[in-house]
This record gives C-alpha cells, sequence and structure tokens, in this order.
RNA sequence: GGGCGUAUAGCUCAGCGGUAGAGCUCUGGUCUUACAAACCAGCGGUCGCAGGUUCGAUCCCUGCUGCGCCCACCA
C-alpha cells in the first residue's frame, strides 16, 4: 500500500495566466468537469498495469429497471471516494459499472410499458407492433424473441439515464469498461461458470418441492424470500376414525388451509404426546372426501400449536416438505402452478362423493377454494365452532403479494452449503478470508450462510434471461432424457437452446421423438451477477486483464444483499477459483426517511435524486453520502444538504482570495518563516496524516471530517490573522511568508477534498494548475516539511486569543472592525507563550491599535480583555 | 424465539478510563473589499436504567429497558 509514496511531488507551480472568476460559483460545474473528464480520459483505465499497482473494484450493478432514491446515489458515492483515494496514491483504478437489466423487473417493466405479456408457445412474429396505447389489463401475447427485444430496447433507454446520473454524481467510473447482465459477455461467463459448475457436480437438476411464485409463475431460491404478517383463520376440523375400529370419537385438527384437505396425506403429532400416542400406527379419514391416511409421529410436530396434531398436506408449507421426505409419504398435488386447484379431479379423490365435492373446489384460487372448502365442511358437520381469526407469518416473493405456494417441479440448483455442512464450513471460512467494513458485517454474512435450507435455486421459469445451455435427448415416445443433458463446448457459447440446436442435431428436430428439447428455462438474475468480478474481468476471454484485476481489492454493497449478492459472488469465487473474490467488503447502510423508515415507493417517501442534485449540486450530495458512515442507516434530512453546499462554496471563495486576491499563487519554502505560518503547516500536515490513515482504513467518513475540520479554520482563523500582512501591511517577507503558506495550503487541501469535492476542487485547481486535480498525487508531509519542528500550537492559541478578541465586540454589539485601544490576552505559559509568537497577526486581525499584553498566570485557559475606542 | 447493531445537547452524529465535543436548529450581533445562501458571539447534556470492576467510567464487565436490522415462526 505504501509503494506509491515514492512518486514525485507536484509543487505549486502556477501555469501561465492564472485565471481567477470574478463571481466564482458552483452551477454548471458539474457539466463542465464531466465533458472534461469524458475528453480527456481522466479515469480511463491503464490495463498495461501489473496486478500489485492495481486497485480493483466490484459494485452493484444497479437495476435499470428499478426506480432510484438518495439512498443508491449515497451508496454509489462510497466505492468513488475509495476509487478516488487510490487513484491518487498512485494506483491504476479499475472501476467499471454494470447494468442489471436481466431478470424480472425488466419484464414486468416492459409488460407495463408496452402492454404485452410474454407467451412462449407462440411462433416468431417479426413484424409485431406493440400497441398504441398499452392497457395493463389486457396485456397483448407474445412471442418470446419479440418479447425479449422490447426488453433489450428498453433498458437500453433505461442505461442512458442510469450513465448520465452517475455523470453527473462524478464516479470516477472508467465508462469504456461497462457490462450489462444480459449482454453476450454475461452469458458466455454464466454459462460457462455453469458448464464447470456442472461438470465438477456442483450444478444439478432436481424434482423436487419448491417455493413458487403463483403471479410470475416461477420458482423462487430461499434467498428471495421475505416472512410477512398475513391474515388467516384458523378452522377446527374432524377427521374420523375408520368403521369398526376402535372409538367412533373424532379427531380434530386446526388449519389455517382447509382448501388443502384434500391434499392430505398423514395426520403428525410428536411422538412423546400422550393424547395421540393411542392412534400412532393406525389411520383416520379426511372430513369430506374420507380419505384414508395414517396417524403418524415425527419430532417436528408441536405439541403445543393448535390441537397438538397437524395434517400434512403435499404441500401447504415446509415443515410439510420435511415430513413427506423423511415419512416418505405420498404426493398429492392440488395446487397448480397458477396458484388454482387442479381442474381435474385427482385420482385419490375417486369416489362418488369425493368428486362430487371436489367438482366445487376445481379450478379456483386457494383465496376461493378456502371458502368453498369451509361451505363443505360445515354441511358434513365436521367443522367445529367458527373459523377464529389470526395473523400469520407467511412467506412471500420480495417483489410478489401472494403467498408462495409450494410446487413440485424440476430446477437446477447449486450447492452452497444448505444441504452439506462440509461446504458450509468451507464458505463461512471465506467470510473470515474478507476485511469488513464495518466489522460487525461478517456476523451477517456468518448467519446467513449457517441458516441456510437448501442448495441454491438458480432456474427461473421467465423469459427475459441467460438461458441454460443445456437440451435433453427425446426418446422414442418424445419423453425427454434429463438424466443425460446435451451441452455445448465452451467454444461454442453463448448459446439460446430455444433457437439452437445441440450438436449432432438439426433444427427440424427440435421437440421430434428421437431429436431433442430445449431446457426453457433462464438463469435467475443473481445466478448472472454472482459472476460480476468475473464479467468484468473477462475471465477467459481476455486472461491478461483478469489476471490484473483478480481477485478485486474491494467490494462495496448495501448490507440488504450480503445474503444474496456478496454471499452469491463468494460462492462462485470459491467453486471456480478457489479464492475469495476481493479482500475487503464495504457495506453501505440505508438512506432512511425522517422517521427512520426504509425508503420505499409504495410509501411515497422517496427522496429523488436528480432533484437534490439539481437543487444543491453533485458535491454537497456527496459530501452528505461521506458523512454516512459505513453499515450505519442515516435518515435524510435536506438542511444537511446545505452544509455541504456551504463547504463547496466556501473552496471556491477562498481560493479566491488566495490566489486572486493576495496573489498566493506559488510556494517558496525559504520564504515561510513566520509563526503563525508555520504552525498552520505543522497542523495541516497532522490533518494530512490523520486523513490518510483514516482512508486507509476505510473511514471516508473520518478522513473528511479531519480534511473539513482543518479547513474551517484555516478560513474562519488562519486568513483572518494574516489577511493584512498577506497583503503587505508589514512588509515583503511578512507577506511572502504569508503567500508561500496560503499557496502551499491550497495546493495540499485541494487535494484532501478532492474524493469529496470533485467539481469544486477541479475547478479551482484548473485556475492556477496544470492537469486534473484527480489525476494528482495524494499529499504526504514531505510537502510541508518546511514546518518540520514547528508547533500548531502557536495558531491555536492565536486563535483562541482572537477568538477572546471578537467575543469582546460582539459582546458590546460592535462591528469586528472595530478598534481596540487596549488588549490584555491571559492565562497559563503554555498558552501564552506561543500565542505571544503570533502578535502582531493578533494585533492586526483584532484591529489593536494600543496596547497589546500577555500575562502569564496560574489559569487553566486563554482570558483576554480588551477595551473598546470610543 | 435466535443473531447483530444501537441508546451522548431540540435534530444528526463524533468521542470512549481522568469531571463532555462538532454541525444543524435556536438566541443576540456584524454589510469586516474571498464569501450576507456570509461572518462573529452565545444558550443548550447529571452521556437509556441498575449493579459491578477501578483511586476514578459516558467510555470496561453483568443485567434490564427502548429502538433498528437480519433470521426463524404458515398445524
Amino acid at each position: 500500500m505504501t509503494d506509491t509514496q515514492s512518486q514525485p511531488r507536484t509543487t505549486p507551480t502556477p501555469r501561465p495566466g492564472v485565471a481567477v472568476p470574478e463571481k466564482p460559483a458552483l452551477e454548471g460545474l458539474e457539466e463542465k468537469w464531466s465533458r472534461v473528464w469524458q475528453a480527456e480520459r481522466t479515469y480511463a483505465f491503464d490495463r498495461t498495469r501489473s496486478r500489485g499497482e492495481i486497485y480493483s473494484i466490484d459494485t452493484p450493478p444497479p437495476t435499470v429497471s428499478g426506480s432510484l432514491h438518495v439512498g443508491h446515489v449515497f451508496s454509489y458515492t462510497h466505492p468513488d471516494l475509495i476509487a478516488r483515494f487510490q487513484r491518487m496514491r498512485g494506483k491504476e483504478v479499475f472501476y467499471p459499472m454494470g447494468w442489471d437489466d436481466n431478470g424480472l423487473p425488466t419484464e414486468r417493466r416492459v409488460q407495463n410499458y408496452f402492454g404485452v405479456r410474454c407467451d412462449p408457445s407462440l411462433p416468431h412474429d417479426p413484424d409485431f407492433v406493440p400497441p398504441a396505447k398499452p392497457d395493463p389489463k389486457r396485456q397483448v401475447p407474445v412471442d418470446r424473441p419479440t418479447f425479449v427485444g422490447l426488453c433489450e430496447q428498453l433498458v437500453q433507454e433505461d442505461e442512458k439515464v442510469f450513465e448520465a446520473l452517475w455523470r453527473t454524481l462524478g464516479l470516477s467510473v472508467d465508462w469504456e469498461q461497462t457490462y450489462t447482465t444480459i449482454g453476450p459477455v454475461s452469458q458466455t461467463v454464466s454459462q460457462r461458470a455453469f458448464l464447470r459448475n456442472f461438470a465438477r457436480g456442483e450444478a444439478y437438476l432436481q424434482e423436487a418441492p419448491t417455493l413458487w411464485d403463483v403471479t410470475f409463475q416461477t420458482a423462487v431460491a430461499q434467498a428471495e424470500l421475505e416472512a410477512r404478517e398475513y391474515p388467516g383463520h384458523y378452522h377446527r376440523v374432524n377427521f374420523h376414525r375408520p368403521d369398526g375400529r376402535g372409538s367412533t370419537q373424532p379427531v380434530p385438527i386446526e388449519t389455517t388451509r382447509p382448501e388443502l384437505i384434500p391434499a392430505v396425506v398423514a395426520l403428525i403429532a410428536h411422538p412423546d404426546d400422550e393424547r395421540y400416542q393411542p392412534l400412532f400406527g393406525t389411520t383416520v379419514t379426511s372430513p369430506v372426501f374420507g380419505v384414508e391416511i395414517p396417524v403418524l409421529a415425527h419430532e417436528a410436530a408441536e405439541p403445543d400449536k393448535g390441537a397438538g396434531i397437524a395434517m400434512c398436506c403435499t404441500f401447504g408449507d415446509l415443515t410439510d416438505v420435511q415430513w413427506w421426505r423423511e415419512l416418505q409419504l405420498p404426493v398429492r398435488t392440488v395446487i397448480g402452478r397458477d396458484g388454482r386447484l387442479h381442474r381435474e379431479t385427482p385420482e385419490w379423490l375417486s369416489g362418488e362423493q369425493a368428486a362430487a365435492a371436489y367438482s366445487s373446489l376445481a379450478g379456483k384460487t386457494t383465496f376461493s377454494a378456502r371458502e368453498a372448502m369451509v361451505g363443505l365442511l360445515r354441511e358434513a358437520g365436521d367443522l367445529v365452532g367458527e373459523p377464529t381469526p389470526t395473523q400469520r407469518m407467511t412467506n412471500f416473493y420480495e417483489k410478489g403479494d401472494k403467498p408462495l405456494e409450494i410446487v413440485s417441479t424440476r430446477q437446477w440448483y447449486v450447492t452452497n452449503g444448505g444441504r452439506d455442512t462440509a461446504l458450509r464450513d468451507e464458505l463461512v471460512a471465506r467470510g473470515s478470508e474478507i476485511d469488513w467494513s464495518p466489522a460487525h458485517m461478517r456476523h451477517r454474512y456468518e448467519n446467513w450462510v449457517g441458516g441456510l435450507n437448501g442448495d441454491w435455486l438458480i432456474s427461473r421459469q421467465r423469459f427475459f434471461g441467460i438461458p441454460f445451455p443445456v437440451w435433453y435427448p427425446l426418446d422414442h415416445d418424445g419423453e425427454p432424457d434429463y438424466d443425460h443433458p446435451l451441452l455445448p463446448s465452451e467454444a461454442e457459447l453463448p448459446v439460446d437452446p430455444s433457437t439452437d440446436a445441440p450438436r449432432g442435431y438439426d433444427e427440424s428436430q427440435r421437440g421430434r421423438p428421437g431429436g431433442f428439447l430445449g431446457d426453457p428455462d433462464v438463469m435467475d438474475t443473481w445466478a448472472t451477477s454472482s459472476l460480476t468480478p468475473q464479467i468484468a474481468g473477462r475471465w477467459e476471454t481476455d486472461d491478461d486483464l483478469f489476471q490484473r484485476v483478480f481477485p478485486m481489492d474491494l467490494a462495496t454493497q448495501a448490507h440488504d444483499i450480503i445474503r444474496t449478492w456478496l454471499f452469491s459472488r463468494v460462492v462462485r469465487a470459491h467453486f471456480e477459483h478457489d479464492q475469495v473474490p476481493w479482500s475487503h467488503a464495504l457495506i453501505s447502510g440505508f438512506v432512511v426517511d425522517p422517521d427512520r423508515k426504509k425508503m420505499s415507493k409504495s410509501k411515497g417517501n422517496v427522496v429523488v435524486p436528480t432533484d437534490v442534485l439539481d437543487k444543491y449540486g453533485a458535491d454537497a450530495v456527496r459530501w452528505r453520502a461521506a458523512m454516512s458512515r459505513p453499515g450505519l442507516d442515516s435518515p435524510f434530512d435536506e438542511s444537511q444538504m446545505k452544509v455541504g453546499r456551504r463547504l463547496a462554496m466556501k473552496v471556491l471563495n477562498a481560493s479566491r482570495f488566495a490566489l486572486d486576491g493576495v496573489g498566493a499563487t506559488s510556494v517558496d519554502a525559504t520564504a515561510v518563516t513566520e509563526p503563525v505560518d508555520r504552525a498552520m503547516l505543522a497542523g495541516l500536515a497532522t490533518t494530512v496524516t490523520r486523513a490518510t490513515e483514516a482512508f486507509e482504513a476505510y473511514d471516508y467518513t473520518t478522513a473528511l471530517e479531519v480534511a473539513e475540520r482543518f479547513f474551517w479554520t484555516f478560513c474562519d482563523d488562519y486568513v483572518e490573522l494574516v489577511k493584512e500582512r498577506a497583503y503587505g501591511a508589514r512588509g515583503d517577507d511578512a507577506a511572502a511568508s504569508a503567500r508561500s503558506a496560503l499557496a502551499l495550503a491550497l495546493h495540499v487541501q485541494l487535494r484532501l477534498l478532492a474524493p469529496f469535492l470533485p467539481y469544486v476542487t477541479e475547478e479551482v485547481w484548473s485556475w492556477w494548475q496544470e492537469g486534473s486535480v484527480h489525476r494528482q498525487p495524494w499529499p504526504g508531509t514531505d510537502e510541508l516539511a518546511v514546518a518540520d519542528g514547528a508547533s500548531p500550537e502557536v495558531l491555536d492559541a492565536v486563535a483562541a486569543a482572537l477568538a477572546g478578541l471578537r467575543g469582546v465586540k460582539s459582546g458590546a454589539k460592535v462591528s469586528m472592525r472595530t478598534e481596540l485601544i487596549s488588549a490584555t490576552v491571559t492565562g497559563p505559559v503554555a498558552r501564552v507563550a506561543p500565542a505571544r509568537e503570533g502578535a502582531d497577526d493578533l494585533r492586526a486581525a483584532g484591529k489593536v491599535t494600543g496596547e497589546l499584553t500577555f500575562v502569564e498566570d496560574d489559569g487553566s485557559e486563554l482570558r483576554v480583555t480588551a477595551e473598546i475606542a470610543g
């Protein structure tokens, strides 16, 4: 990290024709400088540099079809702060940007925007024109290639908007290094990684009960679940003992989902539950349908829940899946992929009465079927009492609004430790190889990995995604052989099995007995974005680049996607490269509304970033972003934007004073002789050290705080103290000292502030220096060697004394220009002695025309008395 | 129920073993030729509660309480 320290230092040599505007302003700086940066390729990545000289960054590809709020702007600013610091430290920064355009959010947006929906069974219509007036309630069915084309068309528009926003914000991304998650590079990388996972046994195809969203009609993964409160009713329902066996007493159970009674396969109670022990091993019959099912014992049954005996259906919840698997129960599916009960009467309900009852449920949604079933139970006399309302937690797809069902489907999985303890331990251990900011975010990672209960489901029954590079041979009956998939070679990638034929076949054999079937599914977007380091680094297509940037140095993201994006990248890099994908993870918090609620479109509390950027300027917004520390949520408060804007304005004005007001444009180190000047530079050296240490520790907030604090003191105290002298009030030598110190201090401070305020610092730099401030070396204390041996204490003490003089005037309610006939500074020797060294500056700044006396005593602080003229 | 975080001035947050800091707000003042969308000065806190360790705790330990986030919870 320190190997960049030896590069040559710039010195404040003014360019010919220093030009300072009469009235500097913030307006227009974003457009002016982002244009220059693009034209000059200021942030272009030089790929000839070695891995040790490169600093590479993996940032989240934003969902381009999603809506943006200020939280995104904040969290995207954070990696830029680090990127700019590292670049100034001499690192060649690899800072690409990706667009996440693949997946369901884009499909949804296209459906609404064009008023269409995808029907993959339709033949391709190359002349399709979307409806002129989209009607979201009557979406026009379109074929899959057309639908994908519409998606591609729309995301291109979205991506332009995003790039413009990021450019305005001043992200120092190399815009020649962009990727999209649907583009050919991502397709090739995703398919290649998948083929390798498959070859190593890390990816597999399995028919199994799957969490299923009935709205989008796709499987979803554990990481996409969201538990929400959902209203329902407990129904007490009688099961019966078959005639002639033991007691005729009914067996009541409680259920919130009576519509699943036709799918019941067993009643289950805890093995130690004495109430039900006599029933274990016997059978009961279901109400209404009269299906005979066993009563079984299992540890997962909880005696104090409901009636203490549960009805197990295939499948009502994840516990049902566990029972079905462990007790080897049959599958009796009644709910279809559309969330409705099957239209045909299931074969196990063959009895006349059962079939008749089922016919009143067939084809209904779960909601309607539940109502109908309650009616049937009531008629049969098997509903005990009335249903009682309850609120229960139910799993939803995070983007969906109906509870998930569990449907048995064939899906692709990637192992992630959810079913393999050894792998889980390895992946947990990977978390410890990452340096986390803040450190406690590692617990989130470990918590999530430790709690996985199944492998990673990567297939989705959707359209705008990367297809699986897989076909299945069809036997003579036209049945697919899923155990022997046909795979392309890596050289053939990318492939689309819905339009490409596998090797050894031709298109005419698609769907024919003896022919082939393309895998209809696409990969989930996380399956692609889990490979962003490989995509950005051009894994396997540009090995030279890849070895220079991978593994990366930094991953930045907000804490909500540790379980998805962060973890999935670790999984992929673990399998493919046997290492972590980056050494450091910087986790942002959220920007929340003033009531500390998460911003969301539905709550209507979203702050639109373009509004605040227009109103306060990019530097102000970046300042505010930098003030929110890693991992901490931060309430949005518009008044704080003003503070950042004030700082940016102050940089312009103070610079104008130094450069134009007193002509402090160059440095003569030998001229810096005045104690106050040397003290200021000594303080600046301390500031440089502290800001650098903070940045090295990824603590950009502290780096900003120390630089900013120094800058305000510099403006309010130092500049005020030396102003008269710099104008020449005490002769040429004293003025030269002040001017050199001012120029040097400005030169250093512009660079300290450059990562945070890229626009104003660049603007000021351009007034008097060559090149971009963002390509200058980060300041070092060696540049301030002129202050060696000096102590900041002189400036501190003189500034305190000046504050005392101001206090006298403020108390007397007179102008700061008012002259003082006499003044006395009293205090301990440790304060008075340094104050005395700046006596002349103090006299000038405080307008002390008469005697200025210093008195040492035993007091702990400086005290000032003064006599006002007139 | 489990995990993590957090509790400091009206607000947003620093500090973290030696009797509290910043910015914003608020109050009063100043048109001081870099800056009036500025500047100067000031008011404001028994550092969530209860124990413990220590010569001494806002800071360390234990417990409690509040708040936030993540996970689990569909009988």
